[in-house]
DNA sequence: ACCGAAGTGGAGGATCTTCGTCCACTAGCA
DNA sequence: TGCTAGTGGACGAAGATCCTCCACTTCGGT
């Protein structure tokens, strides 16, 4: 993700490393870039020693985590890109591959501290306008293919999904991730030109939602 | 909204103790409910001594701002039901009326605080029971116009705009409410059988979003 | 106009949360 | 085997938030 600045890390911290970046952008992703940073350790399964002699503030690791979701983000958008037969199925295979994508669009735009960090930042900038630059050429093709309503811009579809991919706290963890699946295929139709799009599991009802 | 328990209030206290709630309601609103009791008093114009004598704790404030809330909801979801010549008219009619709405759900769906809370009150309870009920009844008869997909439930439609309708903070005030208008109109679209609503303001692009 | 009770604001002590350091200990690597 | 990078988590500092308390103000009945 970075190049070894000086001496390359020992196997096991650049293990823990790898640990920490990935625990915080699950947790990033479900709470926001505020929680606590012990919380993040645990979950990693280190002391908070190791996660702030490794990043030495939560900037750092905001800027890391970012650096290595967006870049994940973009190669995933450029993957879908190159591989399906249209933009509209890029895009929409794009935003059915949503978690990472949600975390991006996190940190990009729903927290204002975490979008002060990063404005600042060159190499996330750069990232950044990659990306954008992929989702509206996803969008301006697939309005030129039909498939998309020429009412929209990338935009639109990013807050969109913005908020749609924010997970609802809920005990019942099947009925969560179901109803964001049915929330993005809802979505997607209404994106459509004409809808069309089946959805998955099955109407929720009032017992489903407490 | 409470009948007098004993001595009915001064006119002067009556009126903070509504403008406490009024604030309370946009506040949480916005940022959710456990925001600092000073920031609301605040907001109201009372000082913190006033909050408290009012609402022992932040329990009995939650519980104070629901009830309003739940009945304001329900009304209108009756009043769109009675007045509106179809049910889908009426359906979108209450979604539009987002803002109210979006804090009853706020409040019973996304902070489990709250959940908590409310759960335990038998007169909330009951509100909600109402309130679901006329949700439902609002959804099956739109299904039954022909309007409405059949493959959503209410449970669907409650935790579309529960996501939908959290506002995103945003410099550009006037940007974050125009997505949310395009928002619901194009999720809108996305439930009816067959799509048509016009989209309201332009098509967002990368320079909006910042 | 007066007065007692009701109401008010906000300073401040108690409590809780989170931060980030420090150091005795552990484990890779040569 | 020894040297050093790496580790974990207890801990004091700093800050946030809570809620009480009381000297002062305002309302409203007479």
């Amino acid at each position: 993700m970075s190049a070894d600045p000086q001496t390359p890390l020992r196997a096991d911290a650049q293990r823990n490393r790898d640990q920490i970046i990935a625990a915080a952008r699950a947790i990033f992703a479900e709470h926001g870039p505020e929680v606590p940073m012990e919380e993040i350790a645990r979950a990693a399964g280190v002391g908070v020693g190791t996660l702030y002699r490794r990043f030495p503030d939560r900037e750092a690791l905001i800027r890391a985590v970012a650096v290595d979701n967006f870049t994940r983000v973009r190669d995933d958008a450029r993957a879908a890109s190159a591989e399906e037969p249209t933009c509209w199925s890029a895009l929409v295979r794009l935003l059915y591959q949503s978690v990472d994508l949600q975390l991006s669009i996190q940190l990009a735009m729903l927290s204002i501290r975490a979008y002060e960090i990063l404005r600042e930042d060159p190499t996330i900038v750069a990232l950044r306008e990659d990306l954008l630059t992929e989702v509206e050429s996803l969008v301006t093709g697939a309005q030129q293919e039909g498939h998309l309503r020429t009412d929209v811009g990338a935009g639109d579809v990013a807050m969109l999904f913005a908020l749609l991919l924010r997970r609802i706290p809920s005990r019942k963890k099947h009925i969560a991730e179901m109803s964001t699946a049915r929330n993005v295929a809802i979505m997607i139709d209404g994106l459509q030109s004409h809808p069309g799009t089946e959805l998955p599991g099955h109407p929720l009802g009032r017992d489903d939602i407490h």
